[in-house]
Formats: C-alpha cells, sequence, structure tokens
DNA sequence: CTCGGGATGTATCGGCTCGATACATCGACG
DNA sequence: CGTCGATGTATCGAGCCGATACATCCCGAG
C-alpha cells in the first residue's frame, strides 16, 4: 500500500543514477541493456516514475553551465539527492517477496554489488523456493490430469519444467558461493554450520 | 488498434472452453496448470474478459439443469458459441507479432494442435529472430560498454544470454522437427530447400 | 448433530505498466 | 540547404495484476 511495493522501476532507477547522472533516454537505453534480457522498459512508465522520485526528493535535476544550452529545451540530467541514496540503501536492504518475484529479481540481482551479504543470501533463497513452489504447482497439476495431453501442450510443459530447474540449479551455485565467500569472511562460524 | 492485439487471453479462454465448457475457478486453474510455468493469470483480467467475451457473443453461459441450482447463485458454465469457434479459427491463423512476443507466444504454443503447420512455423521462425534481435541488441550494448562491470551484473548478463541462447536452441529443434513433418506431407519440395 | 475452516466460486477496484504516438532538436551527408 | 536518422521529452488509452470482499459447499473434529 505504501508507494515502494511493486515499484521496481524506482530501484532500477535509483540504482543506475547512482553511478551516475543521466537524462532519459540514456537512461533508459542503459536499462534496457542491463536488463533487455528480462523486460524492456518503456517511457511510459520510466517518466511518471521519474516525475513521482523528483516530487519526493529523491533525485533532483542537475543545471548544465547554461552555455551549453542553445535551443529552447534543453537535455535535462537527473541526479541523485541525499535522501534518494538513503532510500536506495533502504530498498536494498529489503528482501520481502517483491524481491524476488519475476520482474524484480532481475533488477534487484544487477545491484547485489551494493547489496550486504546477508541480504543477498535472503533474496536468492527466496527466489530459489519460490520458483520450487511453481514446480511443485505445475508439477502436482499435472500429475492430477485424466486426459491426455497433445504432444505440443507436452513438450512446453518440459521446456518450461526444464527452464524453471535449470534457474533453480544456477541460483543454488550461486548461493554456494555466496555461503563459501561468507565463511571465509569468518571462519568462526565455518565448522558449526556444515550441514547442507 | 482492434480488439484482439493483446489479448492473449481471449485466445487462452476461447482455446479452453474449445476442448471442454467451464466455470471462470476451472478455467483459471486449467489455465496455470498450462501454463503457470510462464505467467500466471488471475481474476482481475479472466472476469472482464469473459464478460467482453460473452458481449461480442463469441461464449455463452450454459444453464444446467435447474435441479442442480439449491442456493441463490449457481455456477456459471460458459461455452463457446459458433462465432467464438470461427474467432478462435481467426486468431490461430494469425501468425503477427502479437503471436511470438513473451507473454503471447506460450500461449499461442499451447494451442499448436489446432494451427495449421504453415502458421506454426512461420510462428516458431517469429518468435526465433525476436529472440536473436534481443540477443543481438544486447549484446552490442554489452561491446559498446567501456566501463569494467562488476561480477554481479556480468553474471546476470551471462545467465540471461544463455537463457536466451538456450531457447533459440529449442526453437532450432522445433524447426527442424516441423520442417520434416511437413516435408514428409510433400515429399517433392524436399530436394530444393536443402540449404540449411 | 453442529460448527468451523478450507476449498470452491464470482466479482471489483486501484494502480501500475506498456505500446503507440507526437513533437522538437541536432549532426552528417550529399 | 534540405532531409533523414538518431537523440530527446512527454502523454494517452487500454490492458493487466494483486488484493480484497463475499457467498457457498464439504467434511471431519468434538
Amino acid at each position: 500500500m505504501a508507494s515502494g511495493q511493486g515499484r521496481v522501476l524506482e530501484l532500477a532507477v535509483l540504482g543506475s543514477l547512482h553511478e551516475t547522472p543521466l537524462h532519459g533516454y540514456e537512461l533508459r537505453k542503459r536499462l534496457n541493456a542491463l536488463l533487455g534480457m528480462f523486460r524492456a522498459f518503456s517511457y511510459g512508465s520510466l517518466y511518471p516514475c521519474l516525475r513521482s522520485l523528483l516530487a519526493q526528493g529523491l533525485i533532483a535535476e542537475e543545471q548544465p553551465a547554461p552555455s551549453t544550452i542553445v535551443g529552447g529545451r534543453s537535455k535535462i540530467v537527473y541526479k541523485l539527492t541525499a535522501e534518494g541514496k538513503e532510500r536506495l540503501q533502504e530498498l536494498l536492504t529489503q528482501a520481502g517477496p517483491s524481491a524476488w518475484e519475476d520482474e524484480s529479481f532481475g533488477v534487484h540481482f544487477a545491484f547485489f554489488r551494493h547489496t550486504e551479504a546477508e541480504v543477498r543470501l535472503r533474496i536468492l533463497e527466496g527466489r530459489r523456493s519460490r520458483l520450487e513452489e511453481r514446480l511443485d504447482a505445475v508439477r502436482t497439476a499435472l500429475a492430477r490430469t485424466r486426459e491426455r495431453l497433445d504432444s505440443y501442450t507436452l513438450e512446453l510443459q518440459r521446456h518450461g519444467l526444464e527452464s524453471v530447474e535449470r534457474e533453480v540449479r544456477w541460483l543454488n551455485e550461486l548461493i554456494a558461493t555466496e555461503r563459501r565467500a561468507s565463511s571465509e569472511d569468518r571462519p568462526e562460524r565455518d565448522t558449526t554450520s556444515t550441514d547442507e
């Protein structure tokens, strides 16, 4: 109900502007280069988001030297404010369902560099159990199906299951790597938690 | 611009009802079992869609024997009308961009059983070139990137590229199978088109 | 027998997002 | 000097989802 539930864009914009100030067009290009494999950002959502962030004081328009402005409307370069940086940190700390759904997981992952190790781990595990949930649901539904399925439906199911299983394996590797890295940082806790 | 552009639901509902009449709840369960790996259908879109289809005369409410109705509101079973079957055939014949985008491709594929071989092939090829386009875009954007990317971003890119490449390979196999099947039906055209 | 909880079932609302589109400027090339 | 494609800001209609509300049915525990 607050403002930051389904707002993946907010994190994406804030995170991108954290690296360097940008204007809308560049921002979109950068986001689509970064996450174009998973989703496509459009102006129809980008500009309203920028307006909202501007109104909240999380970003600000950066005025370039007036000499560079020639025509009527100049480029509007947005940069992060101090409040924006705080908000970004806050968003990066959240490890809720909003972090591991399909559309948002990629965005959160893309900024893992700025995320605490513990939060990273929780997001990865959340994503994994989300996918396993889905596997269960589809598998039991498939098992309960009485009728014969045609070969195309079957092939679609097979491909879908395989893709999700692949992502689960990928997550497993990432989680293992994270665990290894964090146990190297804290070698005292290494022997006690060698359960899995 | 017409009514059936982004309306994946229309095809999904019509296609499901073509097999057997259903009511809303069952319909949703069936669709989520069939395509739950790729997307999740919600009532918020399903009921408006049913209403619209009803208004267009493409589906009709099937009245069960009055003896089964006990309480106030009974189950509303929807079935396809003759116009609905026509519309479904029309939708299954279309092989435009609306057939091979991310959200819609799965739905179209799920009903390939009722689709002509030629249309199947065009949809599969359209999907493939769509994905290759995306690969190109991301790869060139990646090549043009000056700055060093952190390991998480890199890993995300790698995983994304690999997933899409995998889907392209899958499509290649499907296309090859389709071509083989259709050349068995028309053996005269076999030798001329052995270009790939 | 009865009472409560979980599955079944229909329906809506607010809000977010997308694709298409409009319009303006700038640099390059003939 | 004209025009074409890339750059750039911005909006609109329409579709879609998550949450939610509310009613009924079924079945097992007490």
